[in-house]
DNA sequence: GAGTGGTCTAGACCACGAG
DNA sequence: TCGTGGTCTAGACCACTCA
């Protein structure tokens, strides 16, 4: 009952000051509608014009807005048919890093093997990227991923555990390979964007071991922060391969 | 004589056919514009306005030209000042994936060393990455870039000799550590946008003895095609450095 | 044919920078 | 004060998708 008065209430308020563009107003106001999950991936929204005057602004003005989202990977627009809520494909994004393909060049996509799952206090500088407060605690996860019969990608995975309690309850034959899939359908927790950090290091004793590296081997550790669609950090996680297997395109402007 | 009628009779000719968007085909002549050399890093254009009127279009169609030349980098938009033609800062970039740094943190310009400039008929692969008919010929350099008295970096260069001639009659001690600034003012060339594809090898016997390291260590080879505001390739280059110094950062949507 | 996004127009007013 | 880019408005017409 509040639920749905609030929910009324807030239908088609815009956020943010007034010194702020009313376009990027719209654009946060919608994110935001997006990270609160009252729009689901595959969702339509309103046309333009409907959402232009339900908010009460000019047709351009929301356009501006619809675009920079579109922009940012959040909605996908399609022609005569209408805007929709995008479901972002990034988990097996640590593969586009990585040369596992089979003899046709096609990209395999690794068997998962979930470790360890605990809810834990997670080190200050993990706990400072997720926004934790202080002793909030958060679930930790230790993931293999398996190529060729031999573990080929080390993974340790911090979840702010107020948000990802359902993935606690959850039986751990039932969470399959992908994460984000699972963070979605467990627990309503959409990913849509990252920012990451890649550096080659010595291989620890223990991943060495893991990876069946010979003594003195690089690893590649690529540092991930994951954030929903308003922003927030909602996932931390470093991975380890075998640096010689190591590969990545991109384009600069 | 000649070129100043072309230059006239062009000057606010829109090119491209008449089924592309307006915008888009606004956004091609003015970079072509840039390319050719017509308005240099830091000229000024002409104010939306006026450019809509000597186009014949509307502001708004103008300004969507103009903002996506922004976002691609091409050109600076200043408020109450004027819209800028950008100098791209690409040449320390492949610095940014190594942690060439003093003891402040700083960024550190290696100094460069010239091993070879000569003329040749490049790879197949390459002569098809910059775009060269059959038996045209490149502008080969071989460069090194020192850093902490070793060499840290090698680089293989390759330039169509017919757009960078002027780079082989100059005196080489005259030559610059920063290569793009050096294209800019003995070529006229403009480097706007890079592809690059980042991978790790073992180093081959030449590149450990150059790079000091020790029998069957890695490196990062960086493979750049660089091109002009137009698009079209006119640097493509390999730059080869030991793996454990490497680190990069990147942000994802 | 109805409804959607895509393009293009035309202009008002504001905020900023420099003379 | 003037000229610049930045924002916002209001609406026309086109191109595409789907029933």
């Amino acid at each position: 009952m509040i639920t749905k008065s609030i929910t009324i209430r807030d239908d088609f308020q815009i956020d943010g000051d007034k010194d702020i563009p009313l376009y990027k107003r719209l654009y946060r106001t919608i994110a935001r509608r997006i990270a609160e999950a009252e729009w689901r991936p595959g969702d339509v929204l309103p046309s333009e014009v409907d959402l232009a005057r339900n908010y009460g602004v000019a047709p351009g003005t929301m356009r501006k807005a619809i675009d920079a989202l579109a922009d940012d990977g959040l909605i996908e627009r399609r022609h005569g048919c209408g805007t929709f809520i995008r479901r972002p494909n990034f988990d097996n994004m640590m593969l586009r890093f990585f040369l596992f393909r089979d003899a046709q060049g096609r990209q395999i996509l690794p068997e998962s093997e979930l470790l360890l799952r605990e809810a834990v206090l997670p080190p200050r500088h993990i706990a400072s990227h997720l926004k934790l407060d202080d002793g909030e605690r958060a679930i930790k996860l230790i993931r293999h991923r398996h190529w060729e019969e031999a573990p080929r990608l080390l993974e340790d995975i911090y979840l702010p555990l107020k948000r990802f309690e359902a993935l606690m309850d959850h039986p751990v034959t039932d969470i399959g390979p992908l994460l984000y899939p699972e963070y979605e359908r467990l627990c309503g927790e959409l990913v849509c964007f990252i920012a990451e950090e890649i550096r080659i290091e010595d291989a620890s004793i223990e991943d060495a071991v893991d990876l069946r590296l010979s003594k003195g081997e690089l690893v590649v550790a690529i540092e991930r922060l994951a954030k929903d669609a308003a922003g927030w950090p909602i996932e931390w996680r470093v991975s380890r391969g075998e640096a010689r297997r190591f590969r990545y395109r991109l384009n600069v402007n």
